[in-house]
DNA sequence: GTCTATAAAACGATAGAC
DNA sequence: GTCTATCGTTTTATAGAC
């Protein structure tokens, strides 16, 4: 059974139950928003704070290695929040089996939804940050690169627990993730739900085609 | 027969055979560099011009329309240089028939010995600022279409070439370049060629089974 | 076509009162 | 924890001499 559920992001993970989520959660929302449409040299400090509804003074107060703690705790958050994104597709409960198939056409159906419905503005909200400062901050860089790996685990475990190999279905899952952030930047930069669609036709068939072999 | 090239950027196509360079197509080499290394909004004009060696009224005689003009120009100028690395490893010579399951072998091999050599720096020169502008400036993310545009048809034409219907020539191709460009991703964020190889052999059974199925 | 000087704005960051 | 004022830099862009 597949999991009713967009691809929006979820709540923030601390925000208090029915409350309006604290200052540091707002800020760190607008800034995985922005950062995934602008850029983060591209996204001014004044404009996140503009969009969190948050006081000047509190940024400094909750990151006061600036901006770039600010980059790397949003990175980490998204990541997070992505990861879960993954699980609610993939992983099943308890002592269920998930049809991955399925859950790899539902998640492709479900970004094509997302990307269009945001007027293709909001996609992966770390693959923008990561590629400009991959070769220029250490530190952001390495927090990009354990958000994606939590994602690959995920995945490649919904994999071997579906009856294939390991090294398999850690190779399927690098092949899904190039697909769907490839098919992110196609579809951006076309203006069109085309890649997103055929990339995942493309993935969907190649994780059958693993089942079957094991 | 494979062409035996790296990926390495081809000579400027305006450069007087034997000579230097001219300042504009210094300027837009250099653009080219620095936007898919640090992004566009990452990469400040002295930079550029320092690392062109190019004077500095040069960049507002050249690109009247500033940085945004300066930007369009770039991405055009990489959209060619990478459409005529693609024709290199995919289009044949005269009369002949292009191995298309070795081409795309080829070409992410070609990608993973590039990317390791500049220490995961230099990937894709377009995608980096795509990501950036694709939501903001509406010129460039135009020039950025066009570019991967031109890529996709090159790519489709091989396919079609080599005996693969229309409409699959074209998944094909998309297909294509979302593993790549996804790959570049990831690899630039771990700082591993692992993500290229995997797509590489993914993108290339692809191919064949197109063919098998044609 | 090149170069310098400088304007004008945006940006990141800090200090100090509340 | 919040808010304002402001500092110092950097950035884009322009003006004008050569």
């Amino acid at each position: 059974m597949l999991p009713v559920m967009s691809l929006r992001k979820p709540a923030p993970a601390t925000a208090t139950p029915g409350d309006r989520p604290g200052t540091r959660d707002r800020i760190l929302d607008a800034s995985a928003e922005l950062f995934g449409r602008q850029g983060f040299t591209g996204t001014g400090i004044k404009s996140i704070l503009a969009a969190s509804e948050a006081p000047f003074g509190s940024l400094y107060h909750f990151f006061p290695g600036g901006k770039d703690e600010l980059g790397a705790a949003s990175i980490r958050r998204s990541g997070i929040g992505y990861r879960q994104l993954v699980e609610a597709f993939f992983v099943p409960g308890e002592g269920g089996v998930v049809d991955v198939v399925g859950a790899t056409t539902a998640f492709f159906t479900g970004a094509a939804e997302m990307i269009a419905s945001t007027d293709y503005a909001d996609a992966c909200p770390i693959a923008t940050i990561a590629l400009e400062i991959a070769s220029v901050s250490e530190p952001m860089r390495e927090a990009a690169a354990e958000a994606f790996e939590s994602w690959l685990t995920v995945l490649q475990s919904a994999f071997a627990t579906a009856g294939v190999g390991q090294v398999r279905s850690r190779e399927l899952a690098v092949e899904l993730f190039c697909a769907i952030e490839g098919a992110f930047l196609l579809s951006r930069t076309l203006r069109s739900p085309d890649p997103i669609r055929i990339a995942g036709l493309a993935a969907a068939s190649s994780v059958a085609d693993a089942l079957r072999s094991s």
